[in-house]
DNA sequence: TCTGATTGGTTAAACGATTGAAGATATTAT
DNA sequence: ATAATATCTTCAATCGTTTAACCAATCAGA
């Protein structure tokens, strides 16, 4: 690879000339350029990234931290960032935790699962990332991780603490999103499938749930709420108790596609038609929920635009030192299917 | 962040010294190795990853081109990858090409398929990686676009020309397998719903599937071979084609689980039952293969070992030197469930 | 003609490591 | 006692850039 020095001496300056010339750092003579560009083109000259970073502190780099690069939401979110970032010019170094969801309780427990994430911060600050986007599916305190950092850090998907810029979804608005429309279409008596009782998620979008409910004057009483566990068993086990109740309700709303799909997977060998006898909704809209019969109503989240800016958070940081952090709730969308 | 000249001058000693004392490059003394160490930990000194590749000439991190990360198996692919890599000490640098499938044909009419590869490759270039994986779902002739390439280079998933190195799976092998399967279940009639008529992978299954049939006695009839698009739609399309034969098969292999999918949709529609009446397999192992009703029975595709296995091809690459391109064909695993 | 500003370019010191060659000291052989 | 050798440590160049400080030449104004 050619280098500064060599252009230099083909255009008969020194490097600081071409430097000033690449760069536009100083007023060089339209001749003089010429002479240089020209050298340039002729040895096919790229400046060395490494050089140039050290010698000006910045790389250009983001570093993203993903607990599993397997989970499609982290993939989007992946996508938007990468895209978004290296519109900007920066690049994306991707570090994986490697937790399956699965192992993360277990982790939590003995600490490696800190010990973990922290191994991942500090060989991406090796790295000399300019800055750091962690994408996080689980809601956890793991502020005293975060802060000593000096590399400016964004959270997206879940949120950190108060002090940390982060982007993600809101569970309450758009579970409430999801009963409003249920209700514009006639359902009064809406059972819920819940995850796991003492998850965030869970109880967030509970009480978007129960205010959508009030608000149009329903009740919820508590015979309708059962909880799960986020798992396709969990949805066929609570559909079953639901459909022992005296009074069915017209419509269930599960908190995801996967324990959507058990309950539907129960209705249908009980006869029960879709969407006439009961309808059903989901959230999240995994690939399965266009495929399941019929094709499931559900709430899509909105992965890459969370990416997006995400991306373009770090990089404000970035380049205006920011103090204040930025917090960013994007609205998640209701995507219509047959199931309704 | 320390440098390596404030460790030096709490030690007494000069930057020659701690830089051998970290790497063991020379031979120091325990007492001033001692010391050394102990300077080092006390300002908690990191060596600045930038300096050293500048003046070493290695980067450890590798450059992986993705055609679009929200693939499953490319998020899947790049999980082995980069857990394989950073076990070594690589870091992972990903590009995304953002090419959906769909944009896919439509690039490369246009050239700019091309252009999008080529402008990737020199940015990870750039970057200066020390070796690039490139993720490709397509077989296509971009050879030219690689020979010119001094950087390492291996192929994850499709393999590219005699002359690379790549890690891929038997389209071949892994459905003749299927069909073997199949067979030893008591199935004689055997019908296919192939993907593009055109494609290396429809054309190469194809070829394994005869090969199978051919080996156990039976035949093929030119009639269960239908061709699809890969698409749920096309699986819907074909089945129903088959149906109308005067002879009916007892299995249908579908070439992915997204018609398969379409096919069971049909089959349960036409109150067939599955596998009793007419046994279904998929290809892909795509999630929803796992809660279609009733599950189906499909091929998985090794795609974290993939991964794992481009990461350490490029690896030796890197240290070796090697000249001869190397090629792996990693088998297929049939997924066992309740369609067959 | 002299002063001060402007223009176009160069010099050389960083940035933070590695490493061959050389220097200093201690040890051994003659 | 001197030379030769072995052991430890340092010097200084190098990787390829950027950039503050400097210099030389031209030009404008009084």
């Amino acid at each position: 690879m050619a280098t500064m020095r060599e252009v230099a001496i083909l255009a008969g300056v020194s490097t600081a000339t071409v430097s000033h010339v690449i760069n536009g750092s100083k007023k060089i003579s339209a001749e003089t350029t010429e002479r240089v560009l020209q050298a340039v083109s002729q040895v096919n000259y790229k400046p060395n990234t490494l050089a140039k970073s050290l010698r000006m502190g910045q790389t250009h780099t983001i570093g993203v931290l993903v607990e599993d690069i397997r989970g499609l939401p982290v993939a989007s979110i992946v996508s938007g960032i990468s895209e978004t970032l290296s519109r900007s010019g920066y690049k994306t170094i991707l570090h994986d935790l490697h937790l399956l969801e699965k192992l993360y309780n277990q982790y939590e427990q003995i600490g490696a699962y800190r010990q973990r994430i922290n191994d991942g911060l500090s060989l991406l600050q090796s790295a000399n990332v300019d800055g750091i986007i962690y994408v996080a599916m689980h809601d956890r305190h793991l502020d005293y991780l975060f802060d000593e950092m000096e590399t400016p850090l964004v959270f997206a998907y879940s949120h950190g603490t108060e002090k940390d810029t982060y982007v993600t979804y809101s569970n309450r608005d758009s579970a409430a999103d999801m009963i409003r429309f249920l209700i514009s279409k006639g359902h009064e008596r809406i059972a819920v499938i819940a995850g796991h009782p003492h998850s965030y998620p869970t109880a967030q979008r509970l009480l978007g749930i129960q205010m959508a409910m009030q608000q149009a004057g329903l009740s919820l009483p508590q015979e309708y709420i059962r909880y799960g566990d986020w798992e396709y068993e969990s949805g066929i086990a609570q559909t079953r108790e639901l459909l022992k109740l005296p009074v069915r309700p017209t419509a269930i709303f599960a908190m995801n596609d996967l324990m959507a799909a058990g309950c539907m997977a129960v209705l249908t060998s009980y006869g029960c038609r879709i969407p006439e006898d009961i309808a059903v909704a989901g959230f999240d809209n995994r690939e399965i929920a266009a495929y399941l019969q019929p094709p499931l109503t559900t709430i899509g989240l909105p992965t890459t635009q969370i990416g997006v800016q995400a991306a373009l958070h770090i990089i404000d940081m970035i380049n205006n030192q920011r103090v204040h952090p930025a917090r960013e709730i994007i609205p998640c969308s209701i995507i219509e299917r047959a199931s309704v």
